[in-house]
RNA sequence: GUCCCCAUCGUCUAGAGGCCCAGGACACCGCCCUUUCACGGCGGCAACACGGGUUCGAAUCCCGUUGGGGACGCCA
C-alpha cells in the first residue's frame, strides 16, 4: 500500500490540505504502507518554489512524516511528454490546433445559447501538423464510468458529458490530469485520498489509467472544509493556512488533533488523541461524507488542553518565538501559567511580569481601583513587607501561613493583603496563586515590588 | 444552466431498524471548588430539514421536496 499528498505550490499549506495530508499519512501508517510527498508544480506561471518549501516546512512543523519524497514534477517533465504522444501513436488521444482565443468563443457562444459547453472535437480527425503550436488532447468515449469511492461509496458518470480534455499544453508542459496519472502509476500508488473538488475529475483520470492499461488506485474523496459561511473555507472567515495558527500561538499536536477530527472520530467519546495513536485506528472508509465547518474557538480550547498536559520542556521551543529577544525562561514560569492559556502567545503576555525589570511593573488601572484602597494601605503593606522579608523559608506554605496569620493579628481577611499584594508582583488583577507566584519570583524581587508599590500608595 | 455530492443541537460529532421522547465535545448560562484568573466538578439550554412510503417498529431503508456544497480551464 502507498498514498501521497500532492500539493501544488501556489501558497501556503492550507488547512484542507493539511487535513487531507493527514489522512493519508494515517492511512498508511494504520496498515503499514508508505506515503509520498509529491509536489505538482506543473503550472510554471502560479508554481513558486519558495511556496514548496513553506509547503514542506509547514508539514515538517505539522508532524506529516513521509517516507519518499519530496519529488518535483517539474522534474519529470519529460516523461509527461513521452506518455502523452505514446497516446497520440496508439489514437487514444489527438493533437487539437485550436487556439485559446477560438475555445473561448467557443465557450461564449454556447453560455450566450444557454447550452452546456463542450470542446467540439473538432480536431479529432486533423492531419497531423506537429509543427504548428497544439496542445494533445484525450478522446473521452461515450459510455458510463464507474468506480468505488472509499468514502462515497458507489459513483458514476456519464462520458458523453465528459469534455475531450488537455493531457499535454502548447508550451509542451502537462497538465494537472496527465501528470497525475503518470506519476500515479510510475510511483505504484495504491490510494488516492484528495479533496471532494477532484471527484469530478476522477473519471477522467480512470480513463487514463485505462488508456495507459494500469490498474486505478483505490479513490477516497474527502469532504471539503466550510468556513463559517458554510462556504470553501476561505481568507474571508479566517486563518486558512496552518502558518497562521503557528503564528497565532497553536501547537502543531493541537491542530494535527483537532484537524483529524474533522470528519472522523476515533470512537468512544474520545476527543483528544495524539497521531500515534490514530495511526492505529485510522481508516479512509470512516470519514464523513458531509463537509465540516472549522471552528476556531474548538480549536482554541483543544491548543489548551495541549498545552496544560504538555511538560514546560516541551512547550519551550514552540514558545521560543513568541518570547521578546530569546529571553530565559524557567520551567516553573511556564508550569505556573500552562493552564492558563489557550495559545502560547496568550502564555507568553501572562509570563511577563517574570521578565520584566521591577520598575516597569504597571499597575493594572481596573485592578488599581479595585484593590489599592483604604487608609490603612500603606501600613497593611508595610507590614507585610515586614513580615515576608523575615519569613524563612521562603515556600509557599510558609509565605502563605504568614500572611494569614498577620491579617488575622489585624482582625483583617487575607484577601486585604492578597490583592495588593498581586498587583505589586505582577501588577494585574488576574495571575497564578500569588505565593507561588511570590516563591517563583524569589524573595528578593518580592520585597522589592512590594516595596516599590508600598512607594506608589505613599506619594 | 448542466453534472455530481451532502443533510442529527449554533459548531464538531455518536448513532449502521427496536438499546434514542437521541449520547459526547466546543460555545453559552447557572452552581461548586477558589478571597484572583484558569483548571476541574455538577447542572442547564439546544438537533434527527420537510413530505410521502416500507416495516409490528425509522434518526437509521426507499422516493420526492427544500436547503447547502462542489465541478464544469492549455489551474490544480
Amino acid at each position: 500500500m502507498k498514498l501521497r499528498f500532492a500539493p501544488s505550490p501556489t501558497g501556503f499549506l492550507h488547512v484542507g490540505g493539511a487535513r487531507t495530508a493527514i489522512f493519508n499519512l494515517l492511512h498508511a501508517r494504520r496498515y503499514g504502507g508508505r506515503m509520498l510527498l509529491r509536489i505538482e508544480d506543473t503550472d510554471v506561471e502560479r508554481s513558486k518554489q519558495h511556496h514548496a518549501e513553506q509547503i514542506v516546512a509547514s508539514l515538517q512543523w505539522l508532524g506529516v512524516e513521509w517516507d519518499e519524497g519530496p519529488v518535483y514534477q517539474s522534474d519529470r517533465l519529460e516523461r509527461y511528454r513521452e506518455r502523452a504522444e505514446e497516446l497520440v501513436a496508439s489514437g487514444k488521444a489527438y493533437r487539437c490546433f485550436c487556439t485559446v482565443e477560438e475555445l473561448e468563443a467557443e465557450r461564449e457562444a454556447s453560455e450566450k445559447a444557454g447550452v452546456p459547453y463542450r470542446y467540439s472535437g473538432r480536431c479529432r480527425r486533423r492531419a497531423d501538423v506537429p509543427s504548428a503550436p497544439h496542445v494533445i488532447r484525450f478522446e473521452v468515449k461515450p459510455g458510463a464510468i464507474e468506480f468505488h469511492d472509499l468514502i462515497r461509496g458507489d459513483v458514476h458518470f456519464e462520458g458523453e458529458l465528459i469534455d475531450d480534455f488537455v493531457l499535454l499544453r502548447s508550451d509542451r508542459n502537462p497538465t494537472y490530469h496527465l501528470s497525475v496519472v503518470v506519476d500515479d502509476i510510475d510511483m505504484e500508488i495504491t490510494h488516492v485520498a484528495r479533496g471532494d473538488d477532484h471527484l469530478s475529475n476522477t473519471p477522467k483520470h480512470i480513463l487514463l489509467f485505462r488508456a495507459f492499461g494500469a490498474e486505478p488506485p483505490v479513490f477516497a474523496h474527502l469532504p471539503l472544509i466550510l468556513g463559517s459561511d458554510r462556504k470553501r473555507l476561505s481568507k474571508r472567515t479566517g486563518a486558512t493556512s496552518a502558518e497562521e495558527y503557528r503564528d497565532m500561538g497553536i501547537v502543531p499536536q493541537a491542530l494535527f488533533n483537532f484537524l483529524m477530527l474533522l470528519g472522523w472520530n476515533p470512537g468512544g467519546d474520545r476527543e483528544l488523541i495524539t497521531r500515534d495513536e490514530a495511526a492505529h485506528l485510522f481508516d479512509l472508509g470512516d470519514v464523513n461524507k458531509a463537509p465540516a465547518v472549522f471552528d476556531p474557538e474548538k480549536l482554541l480550547w483543544m491548543n489548551g488542553q495541549y498545552l496544560m498536559r504538555m511538560t514546560a520542556e516541551e512547550i519551550l521551543p514552540h514558545l521560543l518565538p513568541f518570547l521578546e529577544g530569546g529571553r530565559p525562561v524557567r520551567p516553573e514560569v511556564i508550569e505556573l501559567h500552562k493552564t492558563r492559556a489557550r495559545t502560547l502567545k496568550e502564555l507568553a503576555a501572562q509570563m511577563e511580569p517574570f521578565f520584566a525589570d521591577d520598575a516597569s511593573i504597571e499597575y493594572d488601572a481596573e485592578a488599581v481601583k479595585k484593590h489599592l484602597k483604604g487608609d490603612d494601605l500603606a501600613t497593611r503593606m508595610s507590614e507585610l513587607h515586614e513580615v515576608l522579608a523575615s519569613t524563612e523559608p521562603f515556600d509557599v506554605a510558609t509565605t502563605e501561613q504568614a500572611l494569614r496569620t498577620l491579617a488575622e493579628s489585624r482582625g483583617l481577611s487575607a484577601a486585604k493583603y492578597i490583592h495588593p499584594l498581586r498587583l505589586a508582583l505582577t501588577g494585574r488583577g488576574a495571575s497564578p496563586p500569588i505565593f507561588d507566584v511570590a516563591v517563583v519570583l524569589g524573595k528578593e524581587k518580592t520585597l522589592r515590588r512590594l516595596q516599590r508599590l508600598i512607594a506608589h500608595v505613599s506619594s
